[in-house]
DNA sequence: CTTTGCAAG
DNA sequence: CTTGTAAAG
């Protein structure tokens, strides 16, 4: 294996916006993705696209035709969250995904229907591990990670703090333990994060910042727990490219037709170790593909030789 | 208010098989219900139509429509079995239910979405009662009792034997005792039980007799309570009109397609005081009505003035 | 196979 | 509002 992004592929059907977006007040609360920057600030063309989407059980996506933007989409590494399901439940429909052969999935034990994470490869990892490591996070299946030559990919689905926020305390144990696990990684290859994480960094990451001061995914606790990654040396790829760009979100409750009313949250991230700044070329929020309440995201990076 | 019957109401749309049947091999599994007797073999007409249903779910069985069935049926009472809903969730929809003015309900006490019966009429009963009368039996809202002026109405749902028939002790109890109490109504005003008795009589009235000798519904003990009834003088209106006519079921299991195989059991009955015998014009199986896994019934009676 | 209610999000 | 589950039929 070649060090140093993937093998060489046929580009193909990885971008659909070739139309013109319509002019809009700039306080729009709709948002458009800008068309895909396939290069580099210095020109070099991106050689590793990874998607991640949390999938909100993926026997209801597989469905609802998820699989089949996923073959448009044709990214090399897929990272799917809540597919509440174990490896023996799985739609047989995923064996016909063949861009992506090879699959590793991870579930909550006892626990059927509930959290779980997907890793889905064009080329074959070195390894796959499950969990972080410690014993009280490894049981509901939230996290994947796929080794390859020069990097690493981690899938991520993070725990809800839950309503009430009974789950908080659990959460900032994960938060502590989980960057402790990113950043050993990070000393071995630099790591691309994907994932579910569970929280609205900064007020312009969700349209009611104010109401939800105290709600699951913006408390202060978990804003905090995201900062602590990036005074850790992580990136947010999204806002790296885009630092001002606002109504970008990633989901949007069921409840009240939050989603075509824009009443949403960025939860969904890539977040790269700091040395490969250099080789992002775009990372990008999918919004127009339906399935969940989630949209997938897609990064695009160029990967050193 | 009238003695005997009903007061006069126009007649309309209660038949729609005016087709002459085809031809069938004698054996056929499938069964056609032959068109309604509107009057006594002395020539009386009928002043009197029930509708019994078993709905599994009256909110589902409204999305698919069962009211609109009901509305051309047009009976002069209704009774329902399985509502599994609480007065308080019951669709609006029921409200514009104007042929049925007066509803009556009763559900499971601290078992929500479990059994449940409904009882709706067009004139106001004299009196409408929940239960019969013995606590083991009255908290899982199986039995509504209308008095009208010469009759009494009971809309049943007996209890099944459950997999495994870890329930037909139950049952059994449960059989003594509703006997015991129809036969106190019956001393009062001639009965007619409608509902799903959850049992097949005898081996015509289901599909699959010897197999399913020790299923719940076609055990010896369910039959002898049947039976039971029958020595007390209760007349089985379908079967006295029909005594020897094969594959005429009220329910087919959703699993397997059981429905359009017919591989059914008549489950659901008109059971009358032996003294209406006289005035029993019809007993009819709607098996084309769709929207339960039961469908339903319909009697026509043309009582005494 | 389908309806419920429930936990979870 | 939607996904799972389980109990019940």
């Amino acid at each position: 294996r070649k060090a140093g992004g993937m093998p060489k592929r046929s580009k193909k059907g990885e971008d659909g916006d070739g139309a013109a977006p319509k002019s809009r007040r700039e306080d729009s609360a709709l948002y458009e993705d800008p068309p895909v920057r396939e290069e580099t600030a210095e020109g070099r063309p991106y050689n590793l696209k990874v998607t991640s989407w949390n999938v909100d059980g993926i026997r209801a996506w597989v469905k609802k035709g998820g699989l089949k933007w996923i073959e448009a989409e044709a990214p090399d590494v897929l990272c799917l969250q809540e597919t509440k399901c174990g490896a023996e439940g799985l739609p047989a429909e995923l064996n016909q995904l063949q861009l992506l052969p090879h699959k590793f999935w991870g579930s909550a034990v006892g626990r059927p229907g509930y959290s779980g994470v997907g890793l889905l490869s064009r080329t074959e990892p070195l390894r796959v591990t499950h969990g972080i490591g410690i014993d009280e996070h490894d049981a509901e299946g939230r996290v994947l990670t796929a080794e390859f030559p020069s990097f690493y990919i981690v899938s991520a689905y993070v725990p809800n703090s839950g309503r009430g926020l009974n789950r908080l305390p659990y959460r900032q144990r994960w938060d502590r333990a989980f960057r402790d696990f990113l950043l050993a990684l990070d000393t071995q290859k630099p790591v691309v994060l994907c994932g579910d994480l569970n929280v609205a960094h900064q007020e312009i990451d969700l349209k009611n910042p104010k109401s939800n001061r105290r709600s699951a995914g913006f408390t202060q606790e978990e804003r905090d727990g995201f900062g602590a990654l990036l005074d850790a040396g992580f990136l947010d790829s999204f806002r790296v490219l885009y630092p001002t760009v606002p109504h970008a979100y990633t989901f949007w409750t069921y409840m009240g037709a939050a989603r075509e009313r824009n009443v949403g949250w960025r939860l969904d991230y890539f977040l790269l170790s700091g040395r490969l700044r250099g080789a992002l070329c775009d990372s990008k929020i999918r919004s127009a593909a339906m399935g969940s309440d989630h949209c997938p995201i897609t990064l695009y990076l160029a990967l050193e030789a």
